[in-house]
DNA sequence: TAGACTAGAGAACGATCATTCTCAGCGCCA
DNA sequence: TGGCGCTGAGAATGATCGTTCTCTAGTCTA
């Protein structure tokens, strides 16, 4: 096995028991025995723990952007898609809430490198939202709905939660464009 | 020093150190540092740490939103007021973030009464909008605004994360009401 | 004043865990 | 073939921390 191959193996069995269970919770021990590489290996290719929380945050979140943009991006890039995306994966068997945000709750004052790697996620994807959404302002709305909904989902495991932000979502974009919103909910005002 | 006053100094100790530098982080000896209370006594009141954990939790929500419902209420319980609120709570200097959200990411599978202290914290304020807001699915969506508003402003360290997440509620409370919204931010179109 | 109970200070215990060290085995190159 | 270097397995180290224990010194009661 060469490094490059213990690196993934590594990341992926950090991914799985990271998300899973949190970061505090997992011993390197574990990650020795799920990823089947040794102790003297997992520490010559990620020195501290923190590094290896690092390298999990930072692939996570590729990994994670890129399914909402094939997702969305297969749906015309229509921004409600997004809200579609989430509660897929708030519905998904392992879903613990956004591993970004349980990270930052698990230290006081996170280690540069970690904190570092939560605010680009955060500045992704709102970047993200906001080439979907032409409006800046609107597009920030937008985010702030997502996170909550996710923090919702994952504290009371009702993926509806998505739903709730969704329509929130196409209230807020028909609105800015001027759109007159009829009463809600009632079926009869066309 | 009777049991009611230790308790209630291990109580603000707890509240103190452990919303600061979160609950894994803080060990006992330096709640006892804190709050003058000997180690001893601590466990007479309190016969292990996740008691203290829950009991501080369960003071937090009672403290948190008796603030934020004093604040709405001097405010003609107007909905918005709560935004208002929370650009003063992002604002204060020792803000980082929510207590509850926090304490659910550092535990992987929180223990049941911290889990039970977390949903019922979020079960109380979703009821307390809901009783600002007459319709049911306007004040779900306000609140998803509330906890994006809040997590991202603990990540960011903006506080105007709360203008974005007000503006978003004005203007779904108002097309709630069928108000006819303009393009956004144009002043001009009175 | 004697004695029983209590509190506080802090040592001690036991467990966990990040990190390093030891050692025995194996391949590789001369 | 002989030694060099790298490897994995797992023991050892050192630190932290929740929890309990010990001991000393009151303090209250009879």
């Amino acid at each position: 096995m060469d490094s490059t191959e213990a690196t993934d193996r590594l990341l992926e069995a950090a991914e799985d028991l990271f998300y899973a269970h949190g970061v505090q919770a997992v011993g390197m021990d574990a990650v020795r025995e799920r990823s089947g590489v040794s102790l003297k290996r997992l520490y010559q290719c990620f020195p501290a723990k923190n590094d290896l929380v690092e390298a999990y945050l930072l692939r996570r979140d590729e990994r994670w952007r890129g399914s909402l943009r094939n997702f969305v991006h297969a749906r015309g890039d229509d921004p409600l898609a997004v809200f579609a995306w989430l509660k897929n994966w708030f519905a998904e068997p392992g879903f613990r809430g956004c591993a970004f945000i349980n990270s930052f709750g698990e230290f006081g004052e996170p280690p540069p490198g970690i904190a570092a790697a939560i605010r680009k996620h955060k500045d992704e994807v709102r970047a993200y939202l906001r080439s979907l959404v032409p409006d800046r302002s609107v597009a920030d709305q937008l985010f702030a709905l997502m996170e909550g909904a996710t923090v919702l989902a994952a504290i009371t495991g009702d993926p509806r939660e998505a739903d709730t932000a969704g329509e929130a979502a196409k209230v807020l974009l028909e609105a800015h464009l001027g759109v007159t919103t009829p009463a809600a909910n009632r079926p009869r005002s066309s």
